[in-house]
DNA sequence: TTAGAACGCGCG
DNA sequence: AAAGCGCGCGTTCTAA
């Protein structure tokens, strides 16, 4: 047994999984209780802030529009102020990007699913940042917009009052200090792998990868006298595909703690560690990419577009000439030399999609793909594409529920049972997060990290399911990702 | 006037 | 021709 009567590895198998989604359940019902601290005044500086930039980025944007042009793009503006468009309207920026300013003539651009209208998603535009100073200004606007009206303007309107006292009437709890908390519903129901999902708010894209996002994280904080524990699992998806696929040599790299990017850019092109730093854009990116996007099946189109992307958008530099398609397409070829196992797996998880309409992962959840029986080629590709990851995010979730189920059990019998104040706020995907007595976070930070990577060892016989090992990190925070 | 589609984008 | 998995949400646009 590995934990209350949960079996591994399986076939579809709903006892199994019921038993699975209900050990988390009292976790989940804190975190919606309790709640996630936010520090309303963070966040209104910050929307402020972008309110700020966001006026001058418009201001700019439209001073490209010509003299002659003018009238013409005020008539059409949906706007009551007096800007002569809105940028947030893509019609418009449509009409000012290709039809005024003739950004991209004579290129073939993307259009938009419907193709009615050229794309202007982000990703397009990156290719066009060069040849135009307008469209750098677009792209920050739009970051801040998103920033603004999603999390810096709402977040605070969506924060409850825990009032300092006894017997908090909201979460029954004793509070030393007011806090406004953010109470997020966590579906666990809702996805096809297994995930959790999150929502009103939804509080697992809280920003990060920027720096203006990251400041908007910042504004989620600890209860005064507490700190944040933040423990995620490190690579979880690739370990997964590694132990999911058999993958030799993944398993052999994770064994021995090594870095699977640079190892496979190794491995591909035949180079030593130290070849692989001197030139990582042209050896390690591509490398990091594949590893990560192999499991949503991405094809040699997919990681030419997406090292073009990066090529324009981080480095601000042109595309290399080594960059072209067939590069790419060698590239794949070799990893999948290097990493066979993998090609087997997919081809396995397309026959059970055929075969029996559906895919399972370990534990025994399912996932109907009645997509692959399709007449058309686009939508079985996309089926056989969930199929291949499924059972891959699916672990992942998996594996997360088992740690926050027995995480739970270790908190109520040992450490609140001493008085010492610790509760569940969120789970992230990969990430735990936890409201601790601050003299008490780095002793708990360490167990916690130890269930989680001890997960898929069982507890009697110490009998280790997984051929892969599994890490987690944890940190200690006074304000989220700080 | 309004519900839903389309688009774009935040996170893992 | 299309070309990357899983979500939720804000704004604009469209069809009724």
């Amino acid at each position: 047994m590995l934990y209350g009567g949960i079996k591994l590895p399986g076939c579809p198998d709903f006892e199994n999984v019921r038993k699975l989604d209900l050990l988390p359940m009292p976790a989940l019902m804190e975190m919606m209780k309790y709640g996630f601290a936010i520090d309303r005044d963070h966040m209104h500086v910050i929307g402020d802030k972008l309110a700020v930039e966001m006026a001058e980025l418009k201001l700019e944007i439209c001073s490209y529009i010509p003299e002659s042009k003018l009238e013409e793009f005020i008539a059409k503006s949906n706007l009551d102020d007096d800007s002569a468009m809105n940028v947030d309207s893509n019609q418009q920026l449509c009409e000012l990007l290709f039809n005024t300013l003739n950004i991209g003539h004579g290129r073939e651009l993307k259009r938009t699913k419907s193709g009615t209208h050229i794309s202007t998603g982000r990703r397009q535009l990156e290719k066009l940042r060069i040849d135009h100073p307008v469209i750098g200004k677009v792209l920050n606007y739009r970051e801040c917009a998103k920033l603004k009206n999603t999390y810096a303007d709402n977040l605070p309107s969506m924060a409850v009052l825990h009032p300092a006292g006894r017997n908090c009437n909201i979460c029954g709890l004793h509070h030393h200090a007011d806090t406004y908390r953010i109470h997020t519903q966590i579906l666990s129901t809702r996805t096809a792998t297994g995930r959790y999902a999150s929502k009103d708010p939804n509080l697992q894209n809280i920003p990060i990868r920027s720096l203006l996002g990251a400041a908007i994280r910042a504004g989620f904080v600890a209860t005064p006298g507490c700190v944040l524990l933040s423990v995620d699992y490190s690579q979880i998806e690739l370990r997964m595909l590694a132990f999911v696929a058999c993958v030799k040599k993944l398993i052999e790299v994770f064994l021995h703690n090594g870095d699977p990017h640079t190892v496979t850019a190794m491995e591909a092109f035949g180079i030593t560690e130290a070849q692989v730093n001197a030139d990582k854009i042209r050896y390690r990116n591509p490398s990091k990419n594949v590893n990560f996007a192999v499991v949503f099946g991405e094809t040699a189109l997919g990681l030419f577009e997406q090292l073009v992307a990066d090529s324009y958008g981080k480095a601000g530099i042109p595309v290399p000439e080594w960059l072209t398609l067939e590069w790419c397409e060698e590239f794949l070829r070799k990893w999948f030399d290097i990493y066979t196992e993998v090609r087997e797996y997919m081809e396995l998880q397309a026959y059970r999609s055929y075969r029996y309409g559906m895919v399972w992962d370990m534990v025994g959840r399912i996932r109907l793909v009645p997509e692959v029986k399709s007449v058309h080629k686009r939508i079985v590709a996309a089926g056989l594409r969930q199929a291949g990851n499924m059972p891959i995010q699916g672990l992942a979730s998996e594996l997360i529920k088992l740690a926050i189920a027995e995480i739970q059990e270790f908190v109520i019998t040992e450490v609140r049972s001493q008085g010492i104040h610790c509760i569940p706020l969120l789970t992230v995907h990969d990430e735990v997060i936890y409201e601790i007595d601050e003299s008490w976070g780095g002793v708990i930070k360490e167990i916690v990290e130890g269930i989680m990577g001890n997960v898929l060892i069982d507890k009697d016989t110490g009998e280790d399911y997984c051929t892969v090992p599994i890490k987690a990190e944890g940190k200690i925070m006074q304000r989220w990702e700080k």
